[in-house]
DNA sequence: CTATTATCCTATAGATTTAATAGGATATTT
DNA sequence: AAATATCCTATTAAATCTATAGGATAATAG
């Protein structure tokens, strides 16, 4: 399942995308548009800020804006900032790998084998959209 | 992340299907070849066995054995039973289809246009594999 | 018939993760 | 100097997941 941080998190970013202007964007705005928890969304934001994605500015007429063009926007880079790992399971996941304790022998392991089918089948989709596709 | 649950329950089934006679396996015997927890794996062969992959046959001698032919048990089933919706956000899924609460018009979400590709890319995935694929 | 074996079933405890809130600090603008 | 809006940490609340407990039921063996 979604999380609810993934999910707020990708309709401000598009809500962002979707604006023409430059012009920074409040919390405030964001959060009554998409119908978010405004104490919520700030924490993402910030997130989302610390990791590259935004940029933001204090005081009046201050906000978030958006710091890449839309089209440069990967929805692998954004899934693994705002959702984690893409693979369902650590020993087939490429950033985050990690073996299975439980496990002998992963090129024998059944779980193995299918999650990483499912990677590959996700990866195939978040690499072929970018933030402009979601507008 | 795939729960434990899933991750067991197809440990269990693979471990079922790679053996040739058709003979009950204990429960305790796949615990310990797969390194699961004997109680936890108890509720999820039972589980199995409710919703049609599993029979089976009490005391001595009993145990828990596949119904159907690895080849026909298709891994879209066995992850809806384990894991639950294939869909990550219920208003793209195809079995527990849910309006979002929050979202005013799904055609326009960028959650949902997003998620609906995830959803093809993983049915496709699931479709596509049998138990006999992971033995 | 009785002892043994192994599943059946429900309930619950424990652990972890997720979601949301609180409250003040910091920086910017007017 | 006042107002505005992000910054940041901590904490609470809720939900979910994982595991365990303990007895009931059914089948087999002797």
């Amino acid at each position: 399942m979604l999380s609810k941080k993934t999910k707020y998190g990708l309709k401000a970013l598009t809500f962002l995308a979707s604006r023409k202007e430059k012009e920074p964007v409040q919390i405030a705005e964001i959060a009554k548009q998409e119908n978010i928890s405004q104490k919520f969304l700030e924490s993402i934001l910030l997130s989302l800020r610390k990791t590259g994605f935004l940029g933001s500015k204090k005081g009046k007429g201050g906000g978030y804006y958006l710091i890449k063009d839309p089209k440069e926007v990967l929805m692998t880079d954004v899934m693994r900032v705002l959702e984690g790992p893409i693979a369902m399971v650590p020993c087939v996941s490429l950033n985050f790998y990690e073996k299975c304790d439980d496990c002998p022998d992963e090129k024998s392991c059944s779980v193995n084998k299918l999650m990483l089918k499912v990677r590959d089948a996700n990866l195939a989709v978040y690499r072929n959209s970018t933030l402009a596709d979601l507008v």
